[in-house]
DNA sequence: AATAACACCTGTGTGC
DNA sequence: TGCACACAGGTGTTAT
């Protein structure tokens, strides 16, 4: 389900309710996500949370005694609930807070994460070597040159890869690529600089103007309030193989790039 | 070292 | 109606 920009709305929305509360309870009623919910989880319980944070597509929820890392992989969601909502399919795991509320996991394919570090985490393996976050000057025309220099694999590929750049999943990177009109499939290394340059002014507009949107809702997505994103209806190019270009009527091409849909304009976007 | 393929899992849509 | 299959917003692990 969730890029950045879904990740990012979760976050926004769910930290005001979670901020200087106490936790009573980690109810964990399917551990089996992506790596097995560990024990030592529960260490948050009776901690306060002293702030949610985000890198990548992780969530971060510090207190004093660690961090609760945790991911939405591709079908999970976050709510805040009251304390007796009942629970329905995938509701994996609440959190339960003192002002009577929940924060409750639901994941369908649970290819998401809820994982229990000790500070700081930036030490922990999964967030170690992770690139630059998209919206920050970390990630900007230079860094981007650097780490594809030489590169000769698609520079879609090279956009999804959480070492260059975190954050951009299939429908961004679509987007961006169409945006800044490069063909999905150009050798990575050989993009020239004005290009590159297109590409990351590109990459933070469009991330940003989703997360205003509230994020893209295809199916399913829904902030923490239960509302859906709207930026699905700028999409330009995601789920739009074969219709018409927005920007020269030409048909859109659909191939797979790295056993994901990949859908860009054969004239706005040549080789 | 870099790249490509595979793995995890459930739900949904399509075509027969 | 049932069944087989392809595909879906991610990403760590394994193989080439």
């Amino acid at each position: 389900m969730p890029e950045l920009p879904e990740v990012e709305v979760t976050r926004q929305g769910i930290a005001p309710f979670l901020v200087e509360q106490t936790v009573v309870d980690l109810v964990i009623r399917n551990g089996s996500l992506r790596w097995p919910v560990p024990a030592i989880a529960k260490q948050i319980i009776g901690q306060v949370i002293r702030q949610v944070r985000r890198r990548a597509k992780y969530l971060l929820i510090d207190t004093d005694a660690g961090t609760s890392i945790v991911h939405l992989g591709m079908s999970g969601s976050l709510r805040i609930l009251p304390h007796d909502t009942p629970v329905e399919k995938h509701d994996h795991i609440d959190l339960v807070l003192a002002n009577g509320r929940i924060l409750r996991f639901n994941d369908p394919r649970r290819f998401g994460a809820w994982l229990w570090c000790e500070l700081p985490e930036e030490a922990h393996p999964l967030l170690a070597k992770l690139g630059p976050e998209p919206l920050t000057n970390a990630f900007n025309v230079n860094q981007l040159a650097t780490a594809l220099a030489g590169k000769k694999k698609a520079i879609k590929l090279c956009l999804m890869d959480n070492h260059i750049v975190v954050g951009v999943g299939n429908i961004y990177a679509n987007e961006a690529l169409f945006a800044a009109g490069i063909h999905p499939e150009a050798e990575a290394g050989k993009i020239d600089i004005e290009r590159l340059t297109i590409l990351v002014a590109e990459v933070k507009q469009i991330l940003a103007h989703a997360i205003k949107q509230g994020g893209t809702t295809l199916k399913d997505f829904t902030n923490a309030d239960g509302k859906p994103g709207y930026f699905a209806q700028k999409l330009h190019v995601y789920g739009r193989g074969g219709e018409t270009c927005t920007s020269c009527g030409n048909l859109l091409s659909e191939i797979r790039l790295g056993q994901r849909t990949t859908v860009f304009c054969g004239i706005c976007q040549a080789r």
